[in-house]
DNA sequence: GTATCTGCAAAACATTTGCAATTCT
DNA sequence: AGAATTGCAAATGTTTTGCAGATAC
């Protein structure tokens, strides 16, 4: 990925483009793997020996507050995250915990009022084995 | 409601019905509040004077395991708990934080696979204003 | 030079665990 | 007595916070 294209992703959404911040979203967006603030931090710690685990999450915080990741929250102690934000859905497996993205238009629930609720968000996510799982037996 | 009904769920799924998960299993369902771990204690606790934390934090893993209850999880770090366990979905609201249940067959969304993953649950939230906020203003 | 960003260490907080005390049959 | 249940205190692990040092403009 071409780091320009994350500074001025940056950039847009209004968040300074420092050297950590760009490499972390690169990597969000590259692995696409939904990691943990652990997870980052060990794959990209030798990259940048210096990052430490509090700028992780200042940075995490930063773009789920700007909109350019969101968190991932199903049945985990960690905070999973995700550089996708519009709308699809979620499939975990619950043997070897994977989380897969699946693209589907969540707004196929159409309704914008619920019990007189405003709805401004859609969530959905699917538990089962993944077809990895399936084959190890 | 009847402390019987409580004791026969428990011996239904397997669960010896001792009066602390009698209790607890009374309070999930007739506040059907979405408690947390805390609050369960902390209305509770003057009834059953020598409770502890622990004992819920037990109580509640084997509910979940035992398909009496459900943890959920949406974005707290603290987990919430609903007794009630058929398909139905949840509203969260953004500014009281309130959970709301939604009665909404989940299997609207009726497909078995996903891009080769078996599906066993479905979950689906919701988030925005809830009707009080709204006219709170 | 001032504001922002970063990193360390400590604190905070929910949950789990080990083990001893209690209860129930 | 024997087995299950409970409770306390300590341990665990993630996330937050306070503050000092580094960096950028």
């Amino acid at each position: 990925m071409d780091p320009c294209d994350s500074k001025n992703m940056l950039q847009e959404k209004g968040i300074k483009p420092s050297l950590h911040r760009m490499k972390i979203l690169e990597y969000l967006i590259e692995k696409k793997n939904h990691p943990t603030v652990d997870m980052i931090f060990r794959d990209i710690s030798g990259e940048i020996p210096t990052l430490s685990k509090t700028t992780i999450y200042n940075t995490l915080t930063a773009f789920v507050e700007n909109g350019i990741a969101q968190a991932i929250t199903i049945e985990d102690k960690e905070v999973k995250y995700d550089a996708t934000v519009d709308n699809h859905a979620h499939f975990k497996c619950t043997k070897c915990g994977n989380i897969y993205d699946i693209n589907m238009d969540t707004k196929i629930i159409s309704i914008k009022t619920l019990s007189g609720h405003i709805i401004s968000e859609r969530h959905l996510y699917f538990k089962g084995i993944c077809k990895l799982c399936q084959k190890k037996k």
